[in-house]
RNA sequence: GGGGGCGUAGCUCAGCCGGUAGAGCAGCAGACUUUUAAUCUGUUGGUCCCGGGUUCGAUCCCCGGCGCCCCCA
């Protein structure tokens, strides 16, 4: 032992990483590598447990729990499917092995490989009885308590990788998570959809009305913007003549956060050539119902707070203008403008948040979001949004000042919005006009004017309709979180 | 932006009316060949989030700050 590292005597009081620093430099005193490069492994601990008695098998995985009892031990070790006890004895694996490495060397947390056979203990526990333990992997600090696990929430979003390791919900949610994207995924290649991929950094943000983080290019001497949405790109590939395509897009919108909103969030957009919203809404709903019932066995799924959500069969379709009616007694056909009807949400007694700033759509959106939204359970899909509430969005045939829209509203959160995309690049270019406008009279919303876009529609598009969809939002709603940063797996957090 | 709450050992948590801190687990030393939150004996470990203030004395009261949560705008 070197003369930096403390002796491991309880006269001399050591931090246990000190303590383990020690172990460290004696397993290499004793020829013993504490991190090997490989070991062969034949089953999963999962499913070793299954096998008869007398297999013999090559396991490894993450000491969890030891139960040391003179010449004999029992532990437990973890791996990324579950836990399995061992036994290790003295007889087996020899004395000076058992009593100067096994239980003086190995501490809980550390990575191991046992090689064995396994037995039935009395108690009926499948359990592999070493004749060989091989260090993968020594660890220098304590994993959290073996009972209560890490509980505390903000540690486990800094610390996830100990949520991981203690928790098996916290691995269930994140597996969920994954097989629910494959599951979409699935369908969507079944459907004839590509996957492609689009511009995470570009020199404009696009396709939503949103805050942009902002960046710069060294070497072209440019400011760049990450994505708002790839709903611009998506568009451009369909112009290109790639009928249906889609993206799992990773999107960043610099603007508050709360339960419902990261600040880097996950969104599926799809658009599909030829089909119009009401095309779109019959397939959102087979996605999402067969995506649901592949994951979880069932369309009904039981939320944070306890509320039944059935994704199961159609789902009420509901107008935009009721929805308002209804709740603030307000019709907004009759209030053609954001004066009239910043007016009116005055005279209810109602106020909206920067109300003063709102062009008429995000005014609209703004009134929904406080008196109707939270009081949705869903799914239902809420459609014919004012014209002004949707720049790319198709105008609707028959009611020039609607657009055919919808969202997909699950529990307060809207989940998806999605249309029959704006094609006509003149109608096109005058709504970016009229955004370009509101934003510059304050509304930091608003979007700007998009030329190279306008470039690419000018060029020719089909009827399409899209989709969005928030991954985040929907394997919260599903894993029963009611915070995103519980299903993302490293979410971001000032500091400590 | 406003209001409320939390922050104490590696982890989970106590801590009364202000008297400089405890438990369990983990760690360390020992006993123990069927345990599984093993048990038993002994024992180490603290910037009580940070900085001020009040006080003879502050984890506790006051002010400011930091991190996180919840609610509201």
């Amino acid at each position: 032992m070197g003369p930096s590292e403390p002796p491991m005597t309880s006269e001399s009081p050591a931090d246990q990483r000190d303590v383990r620093l020690a172990k460290l430099a004696k397993l290499r005193e004793v020829g013993i590598n504490p991190y090997p490069g490989r070991f062969p492994k034949t089953h999963t601990l999962a499913e070793a447990k299954g096998l008869p008695e007398g297999t013999k098998v090559r396991i490894a995985g993450r000491m969890m729990t030891v139960r040391v009892m003179g010449k004999l031990s029992f532990a437990t070790l973890g791996d990324q499917h579950g836990r399995m006890q061992i036994s290790v004895s003295q007889e087996d694996v020899g004395e000076t092995f058992y009593k100067d490495v096994w239980k003086k060397l190995v501490d809980l947390g550390d990575f191991i490989g046992v090689e064995g056979e396994l037995w039935i203990t009395k108690t009926g526990e499948p359990t592999i009885k070493a004749a060989t333990v091989t260090f993968l992997g020594k660890t220098l600090r304590p994993l959290p308590e073996k009972w209560h696990g890490l509980t505390d929430r903000e540690g486990c979003w800094r610390q996830r990788y100990l949520d991981l390791a203690m928790n098996p919900e916290t691995v269930d949610r994140f597996r969920f998570r994954t097989k629910f994207i494959s599951a979409l995924r699935r369908v969507l290649d079944g459907d004839g959809f590509m996957e492609i991929d689009t511009p995470i950094l570009s020199t404009k943000a696009s396709g939503a009305a949103a805050r942009p983080f902002k960046s710069w290019h060294n070497s072209l001497a440019m400011d760049v913007f990450l994505r708002i949405a790839p709903e611009t790109y998506l568009k451009r590939a369909v112009v290109g003549g790639l009928e249906k395509v889609y993206e799992i897009a990773r999107c960043f919108r610099n603007e508050g956060m709360d339960p419902s909103h990261l600040q880097d969030f996950s969104m599926l957009e799809w658009y599909a050539a030829y089909w119009d919203w009401t095309d779109n809404m019959a397939f959102t709903e087979r996605l999402i119902r067969s995506a649901v019932l592949e994951t979880t066995g069932s369309t009904e799924v039981v939320l944070a707070d306890g509320t039944k959500v059935d994704f199961g069969g159609t789902w009420p379709r509901v107008s935009f203008r009721e929805l308002i009616k209804k709740d603030a007694d307000i019709d907004i056909e009759a209030f053609p403008d954001a004066t009239s009807l910043r007016a009116a949400i005055r005279a209810r007694g109602l106020d909206v948040e920067d109300m003063d700033v709102l062009g008429r759509g995000n005014l609209i959106d703004a009134l929904y979001k406080k008196v109707s939204r939270p009081k949705l359970v869903g799914p239902l899909f809420l459609c014919e949004h004012p014209i002004d509430l949707s720049p790319l969005a198709r105008r609707n045939d028959a009611q020039p000042h609607l657009t055919d829209r919808f969202q997909v509203v699950v529990k307060g959160w809207e989940i998806v919005n999605a249309y029959s995309e704006l094609v006509d690049p003149l109608d096109q270019r005058r709504r970016f006009e009229e955004q370009a406008a509101l934003k510059a009279g304050g509304d930091e919303d608003a979007m700007d004017m998009d030329e190279d876009y306008l470039l690419a529609m000018e060029h020719g598009m089909p009827p399409i309709s899209g989709f969005g969809m928030g991954i985040d939002r929907i394997v919260a709603l599903l894993t029963g979180a009611d915070n995103l940063r519980d299903v993302v797996l490293f979410p971001l957090l000032r500091p400590n």
